[in-house]
DNA sequence: TTTTGCCATAGGTACGAAGTATTGGACAGG
DNA sequence: CCTGTCCAATACTTCGTACCTATGGCAAAA
């Protein structure tokens, strides 16, 4: 009988005693609601308890419930306990994690994967490196980094690859701009001013795909100017040297805005890809965790796929990337 | 990291730990040996802890998972005894389980299922209530009964049924009979001599199928004596008043022998049979219970059964039940 | 040798926990 | 009074994984 309330139960019965509100909860727990709702009741049909008390507003526990949530806690700080001695008596010493970012990856994405792997693995370290896609795929080839969150697509084939979310590309320009004033521009406007890219060589798949792009609605790309990171490419628009493309969403300077690009969508991926032989052992828990709070895919190498819909916080927390 | 471990993993590691031995542990728990192998495995590449050494006749706990074992010897009793106090706090009164079984089912089910059904719902009592199939079912449509062991075939469809033993029948004669001395009995030697049965009205649809199963080796069912018990049978059988069909591996009084019959395999499936509209809350937990079992019993006592005729077959109401 | 008693691996099934899409009830604001 | 919002619950579908069977390898016992 007991042994139909684990862990999980509990966890989720506690997420849902405190926030009062199993939507809330849901989302705090990385769910639906209504699986989250299933599980309720099943805990309630399980022990032959009930609960909650349902109204307009929200769910209310029971005395029943609050003994099992009191309780609950208590087991859940205990089991924490338990495995971190357990795992002390083993010595278990972590190697670093090695992490590569590209500066065209969203930095709100890298510190995410880090809180999340630390939370995990509170004893592994990260240790970071930021470098271009080129180099930052030869360290992957070499193993001399065990993954990497870069941008889509890439070259060289074999690379484990899980996708997050695609987010689109819109045009960045001063705010005085005159066409500024219009809610979308039409392709054509872009025409000679769309000068500012990042420089080709960190990301030449990238840049490849982006002229096709362009030249799909007549655009030639006309690269005068090259940059390195995002910052750069924003401060060159604000010295009015063009306008430049950047992620839907992005943190924008002052006196700068964007615009989408009527009729065409445009969009970019981040990705994180594994080093072809890695001993990182934290690897597997770090994709489990992220693929259950992003809704990260697998994909054999590079084939983009749609994504299925992103999570609400998510998207409140401007996670939502390059894909 | 530590929501990799749940109650069940915990409980696994200290079965095998206690057995030493992932076989055994695995035959305690109800389980395939691979299937805790593999559960183990998995723990210990969750924690990146190893839990055992292992050699060549069993397997020897790790100090670290030493204490995962007695801490979660503790953690498991906590949680027994946080759900008793929640439950007792709702003052759940279990109405006694009202379950029925009929006498030419095998005593060993019975108290099995008991059993079970007391160490999953210590607090409910359980209701006896002997009978014939009859009698039986008629007490489960009228919702006194809440399940009911019998033979199958059942009359009467919307009983949710769950099969369980497919037993062979065999022939029941006298020690001292000149048909003892061989192995097998031919069907032909049967003839009028085959005369003891149970009393046809406590199981209409069981004695009919049965006499079509004599007609198909070409023997005339010749009821020359009823009777109501398997006890009653044996003493008839005694008494030299002929043959009888019994269920193979029951156990006989002594002078009394059973032989298979060649080339013919009548067998007899026992179930559980619920009550149209029950209200007793234990059921779901029992069958769950009963199903987890009884599929391990691929090795007992009998020839080799089709493992997954175990399996309840919710869909299916009878007929492929005698075969 | 063969047999026996372990555990591990491989491959398939099935059940449960997760998902999406939608409904229904109970307000609150226009 | 409607309509929009905010809940939870329902009705599906999908996917992960726990479990199964079958088989293999490896020691030690027969």
């Amino acid at each position: 009988m007991s042994d139909l309330v684990e862990f999980r139960n509990l966890k989720y019965l506690i997420a849902v005693a405190e926030e009062g509100n199993i939507t809330r909860a849901a989302k705090r727990l990385y769910l639906a609601q209504p699986s989250l709702s299933t599980q309720m009741r099943g805990l309630e049909e399980a022990l032959q308890v009930p609960l909650f008390i349902r109204d307009r507003n929200g769910v209310h526990a029971t005395p029943a419930a609050e003994i099992l949530i009191t309780g609950g806690r208590e087991l859940l700080k205990l089991r924490d306990g338990l495995i971190a001695t357990a795992r002390a008596l083993h010595r278990v010493t972590f190697t670093p994690m090695r992490l590569g970012f590209s500066s065209f990856v969203d930095h709100a994405l890298y510190e995410m994967v880090c809180s999340v792997h630390t939370s995990l693995f509170p004893e592994c370290e990260i240790a970071s490196r930021s470098g271009d896609n080129v180099e930052l795929l030869l360290l992957l080839q070499k193993g001399e980094i065990d993954a990497a969150l870069l941008a889509l697509p890439i070259s060289g084939s074999g690379f484990k690859t899980y996708p997050f979310t695609k987010s689109r590309l819109v045009v960045c320009m001063k705010s005085d701009d005159p066409l500024a004033r219009l809610k979308e521009i039409a392709p054509a406007e872009l025409q000679a001013k769309l000068t500012i890219f990042q420089e080709p060589k960190q990301h030449p798949e990238a840049h490849l795909r982006l002229m096709e792009m362009l030249d799909e609605v007549g655009i030639r790309g006309d690269v005068a100017s090259k940059t390195t990171t995002p910052h750069n490419i924003q401060w060159m628009v604000e010295s009015g040297q063009g306008y430049a493309l950047v992620r839907e969403g992005s943190e924008m300077h002052v006196g700068l805005v964007t615009r989408p690009v009527t009729g065409v969508t445009w969009t970019v991926d981040s990705a994180l890809i594994l080093g072809k032989s890695t001993s990182q052992k934290t690897v597997p828990g770090l994709i489990r965790e992220l693929r259950k709070r992003l809704r990260l895919q697998v994909s054999p190498s590079s084939v983009s796929k749609p994504p299925r819909s992103v999570r609400p916080d998510i998207e409140d927390e401007n996670l939502r990337l390059f894909a």
